[in-house]
Formats: structure tokens, C-alpha cells, sequence
DNA sequence: CGAACAATTGACAGACCTCAAGCGACGTGG
DNA sequence: CCACGTCGCTTGAGGTCTGTCAATTGTTCG
């Protein structure tokens, strides 16, 4: 599959071939932007790619020319070790923009989860109109300042949570920006692979599965099948993560 | 010296009495300020104010009405969850700003590592010059971005990176960010403790002590007293962290 | 000099990683 | 349509690194 590839420009006629999963057509997701665009003034400068799955957006080291938002599929931002160890520092998921705090180059790589759609602004064009648009430009910072947030709360849980925690603190986060509320339960389609959870949790694979598998035997979640978690018993989930954070979830 | 101390506004007689390191007096240290001083502007809205070793600067779930720029000392960035783990996500040095990036809340709590002088300024003011003056503007956002990518780089140390690789990445980045050349080698005042190291590696003091006990054994480096470290062989140090970064340092 | 606190070192245990085999889903080819 | 190969996931057995517990040393200050 996907020996096709990305493309560019204008086209998006990627008839991307059969893949396996994640079944998210380009079309499909129109852009369910919440109410406030604040970037709709951005879209003009924009340019529409296509990218499949396990392709590289940008890599580590390459000049920083541009600024993305994602509209579909989702995304890895990752940085490699020489020996091949891997650090996935973040996901992408729709709507979520990256690369707008890279200065000058590139410190990590973008790489597709999934097939993915997104917008690709000149890094020019944006820090042009972030002086120009006063909306735009608190709305960016806002989200710079949530993104550090999470970025350091990502920190507590590699430096100082165990590996049920880390686990059950992934599933209740990404449920949370999935849009389910997690103190209720729901389902999750998780777009990526055990290898990337372990990669982000900082564990290994084996020790992600395992862990999982318990939660599993314990009744917590229920997985009908590899990429779908149902979150059935959401208080114990929670629980787990008690001593979590004082105060946020 | 410095029995004095941290007060301000009303009271907080806490006498700190005497403490047994870090001699840093609060009016010694008189704003060496890099030239190009983008944040003069800010400097009438700012209160000085003075904090005693281990005193709190602000806790974690406190509203966040202030940002601060330490004038002197150092300050630890840290979170703690309800079994006493803790968590350190940032050392801030002389000049540094933070709490720019808290909304609404403080996510996580500051405390002063040593004696420390600071000026706090009132967010509400700091939103409104932001708008007002570009400068200023561009420099907070720079160094905002700035703080997310050194968050991530931690991030990559406390998921991928071995003890020794950890222990060599923190005297080399606190020696680049004290404005050592790193690679020629040096003298290294820590201002923060072991227990300090070890929760910003994700360690524990045992672990940090041992590694540096290995290093020093190794010659890689010196240690006179506790809270001074002499880099020896930079080139040695700078090898034991390949496989670090690809690219950076 | 002695008390309090921080750092260091040692012995041991346990959590997580490594290595290896087995399983399951999916797609291709006969 | 079914068999087989591939790839990702899961499970098991065993080892290692780092955490835990405890004792000792060193430093600062009363």
C-alpha cells in the first residue's frame, strides 16, 4: 500500500490506495472547526498537502519555512537518538496546528501517523499577520502557552509516573481531546500504534501491552480490537492516577 | 547576610534565619542585564521582592495575577503529587522571565532554590503592553517558544536517555546557559541540590549521586565541594551522550 | 562539641527491559 | 476461496538497571 505518496499543491488526488486502518477520507472530514475561527484569515496563505501514512512532513535539522494545521489523520512529532532510540514528543490530532514554535530549523520531526490532509502556512506570512491580526495573535499564544502546559504535564508523567499511570493517564488525556468526557466513559479510536504509545510514554512496547492487558483482565477497558479502547470502568481509570496531580486531571 | 530578607508587601516575617549556603546578597547583584533589553518597558510595572531559600514564589492551583523576571538567585519549576513525588520542569537563572505562560492558573508551583530577588509584574499590565509594544511582544513570544523547545529536549532526556546521558546533558546544558563554552570545560557553580538534580532527571538522589561519583572516578570531572563541579574533560562528557541529538547539542 | 541536614556508599529487591516465541489480522497469490 | 506470508501485537522467561532501605561521612551552625 501507499507506495504511492504524498503529493502536493493542488492535486489531493491521492487515490490513497488501500491502507489497513485508520479510514479517514480526506473529503469526508470537512473541517468541524469549533465556532471561533480565529484562522480563518490564515487559510488564504495556505496550501493543501496530502501526506500517508508513516511519511515525514519535516525533519529534524530542516530549515523551518513553514507552520502546518492538521486538518485530518494525525501526526507525530518525534526526535531520534543515533542508535535508533525514539522520543515522540507530541500528537497531532484534526484542527491542532504545529510547527509555529520552531525557530529557524526544525528540533524534532513531523512524521503521519496516519494518511493525513493538513494546511502548510510560510512561517513569513504568519509572523506577518500575527502583527498585523490581534485575534489571531492572542488566540496563537494562547495556544503556544496550553501547548507548553501540556508539554511539562508530559514531563511529570516520564519523570515521575509509573507505567499503569503513564498508561492510564494517555487513555483519559487523549480521551479528553477526542471529546469524550472521561469521567463517563466512551470509546476511543486511537490512530496510533503500540510502538508509538510506548515511544511517547517513553517505555517499550512489551511493557505497554502488558500493561494494557492488565487493565483489560481488570475490567477497566475492554478492546474490541487493536486501535479501539472502550473506557468501561472510568472512575477506576482515574483512580489509578491518585497520587496524579493535586489539583488538574 | 541575608538573615534579612524576602518580604514584601505586608509582613512575611518568616525568619529565615540563617542559611548555610548560597551567599547571594539581594543588592550585590545589580541587574546585569544583556544589552539589547527588550523588557526596560516592563520594568515600571515591576515590584521587586526578595524570597528566602525554599520559600514558595507561587503554588501550584494559585490564581496566576502575576509574571515574574528573577533578578538574582535561582528558582525550581515543580509539581507535586499527593504520595510527596515531585516533579521539577524548569531551573530558572538570573534574568530569566517566568510565569508568562500560566493561564489563568498556575499549573505548577515555584520556589526559591536559593535566596532570591525577583520583580513580579501584574499579567493584566504584561497582556496589555504585549499588544502595545512589538518588541516586547516579539521578544516574550521568542523566548516563550524557546522554553518549548528546551521543555522537549528535557522531555527526550527523561524518556530515551540513559543516567550517565542524563547527568552529562545537565552539566552540559547548565554550563552553556551559565555561559560556559562547554566544549573547553569549566567551573560550575550548582545552585540547586541533589535532590534537585534528581527530580528534574527523573532520579533519585542515590542514583544522581552515584553517577556523579562515576564521573568523578572516571576524571571526566571534578567535584571540590558539593555545589561545584569542574569540567575536566569536556570532550569525554560530550561523548557520553552520543547517541544524543542528531543535530544538537 | 554536638545537632541537624545533605551527600555518599553499600546491600538488596523489584520494576522494567531484553530476548524470544506465539498469535491474530490482513492482503496477496495460487 | 483458501493458504500462506507479513506485520503488528501479545505473552513468557530471565536479566539488569535503578529504586529502596540503611548506615556512614561530611558540612554548617548553634
Amino acid at each position: 500500500m501507499s507506495t504511492s505518496v504524498a503529493r502536493l499543491e493542488t492535486s489531493l488526488n491521492t487515490t490513497f490506495a488501500t491502507r489497513h486502518w485508520p479510514v479517514i477520507s480526506g473529503d469526508v472530514v470537512t473541517r468541524v472547526v469549533p465556532a471561533d475561527d480565529e484562522f480563518a484569515v490564515l487559510d488564504d496563505a495556505g496550501t493543501r498537502l496530502s501526506f500517508c501514512r508513516n511519511e515525514t512532513i519535516f525533519e529534524e535539522g530542516e530549515n523551518a519555512k513553514y507552520c502546518y494545521r492538521l486538518v485530518s489523520g494525525s501526526v507525530r512529532l518525534c526526535k531520534f537518538l543515533l542508535d535508533g532510540r525514539r522520543q515522540i514528543a507530541d500528537f497531532f490530532l484534526a484542527d491542532d496546528l504545529f510547527g509555529f514554535a520552531d525557530i529557524d530549523t526544525h528540533a524534532f520531526s513531523a512524521e503521519a501517523v496516519t494518511d493525513v490532509v493538513l494546511l502548510r502556512y510560510p512561517r513569513a506570512r504568519v509572523e506577518m499577520l500575527i502583527d498585523v491580526d490581534v485575534h489571531l495573535r492572542r488566540k496563537l499564544i494562547q495556544l503556544t502557552h496550553e501547548r507548553l502546559n501540556t508539554t511539562q504535564m508530559h514531563l511529570v508523567m516520564l519523570g515521575r509516573h509509573t507505567v499503569k499511570e503513564r498508561i492510564a493517564l494517555f487513555l483519559i488525556r487523549i480521551a479528553e481531546r477526542l471529546g469524550l468526557d472521561a469521567d463517563v466513559g466512551g470509546e476511543i479510536d486511537l490512530p496510533m500504534s503500540r510502538l508509538d504509545i510506548a515511544d511517547y510514554l517513553g517505555l517499550t512496547i512489551e511493557t505497554v501491552c502488558r500493561a494494557i492487558s492488565d487493565l483489560k483482565r481488570a475490567g477497566v477497558i475492554a478492546v474490541p480490537n487493536t486501535h479501539r479502547i472502550v473506557l468501561q470502568d472510568a472512575r477506576r481509570l482515574r483512580n489509578l492516577v491518585e497520587g496524579a496531580t493535586l489539583l488538574s486531571a
